[in-house]
DNA sequence: TTGTATCCCATAAATTCCCATGTTATCCCA
DNA sequence: TGGGATAACATGGGAATTTATGGGATACAA
């Protein structure tokens, strides 16, 4: 499980550490690194261990064929990820294309969700998390009943 | 289950003891510590095991994605929380910016609460209990029916 | 060649691990 | 039911390890 958020540098080379806490929950699939692509929903980065995108595979395999849904969310996760391994000291390289599209430069933003994480410049997830801290409020007696439904601690 | 109010000391590394009794608690999960992030509520901490979190996630999955008090809630709880392990005498080393959330200082108090427990000032949780003691009072007929109805105690 | 991608090494800071110690709680046995 | 032995707990300090990060050197491709 994704958890905390996380700021680090992000070099001329493109280069930048993934949180050694990610790097741990990743140690599946095979893989030694990361999937990211391109959030459909805002100008940040989505990303996950190989599992996650496997797990992915197989919902969509759950849904009709010619869904128009299915066939968008392939195109926009499977088509647009990128596979981007571990160096020796726990970096990925991020391509150009996914820095651009999310205005990443000197710094980004790693924030945990649980089974998934985001990337984000760093300034336009400050400015953010205001009112995600607002709508929460707004919205935590529906997580009471969660509490209430949900076992033990 | 959380129960008790403990006060440790919190040193200048960060590291404070985590009662015992708690310890006790969080051995499920696979993971050997705690999970801490901000209240909503006010300048305290909350906590509870690994296991708290997953049944949160699990919860989540079940609401629509697309859900806008369901992404708050999943940015604000997720994105805030960090893992915390045991050292090997039971403490972990709160992360400065939580311990400057909840102005801990010098020593900090842990209360149980059933499924989660809260880690206050050890001031501002003693001014504060006095609050909390005059609504128990004034709320007791509740807790009355609730055992009328309810099985054993 | 020029830009890009890998790989390796170096280093400062932060974090974790390990050991020591006083104190408190628990157990045991006469 | 007194102690006294034993174990568990909270806590401090230092050592060892891990992280995050920068800078080459090398290989590859446009």
């Amino acid at each position: 499980m994704f958890l905390s958020t996380t700021t680090n540098n992000l070099d001329a080379k493109g280069r930048i550490s993934v949180p050694s806490d990610f790097r741990a929950v990743v140690g599946d699939g095979g893989f030694d690194g990361i999937v990211v692509w391109p959030s459909f929903d805002g100008d940040y980065l989505e990303g996950g261990g190989i599992a996650l995108l496997e797990n992915y595979m197989r919902s969509l395999e759950t849904m009709d064929h010619y869904d128009e849904g299915r066939m968008a969310l392939q195109r926009a996760i499977f088509a647009e990820s990128r596979k981007l391994a571990f160096d020796g000291g726990g970096r990925v390289t991020l391509p150009r294309e996914l820095a651009d599209y999310a205005g990443l430069n000197g710094t980004a933003t790693f924030v945990g969700l649980g089974p998934r994480f985001e990337i984000w410049n760093s300034k336009k997830y400050e400015s953010h998390i205001g009112d995600v801290r607002r709508l929460a409020r707004e919205n935590r007696n529906r997580l009471v009943s969660l509490k209430r439904a949900g076992g033990q601690a």
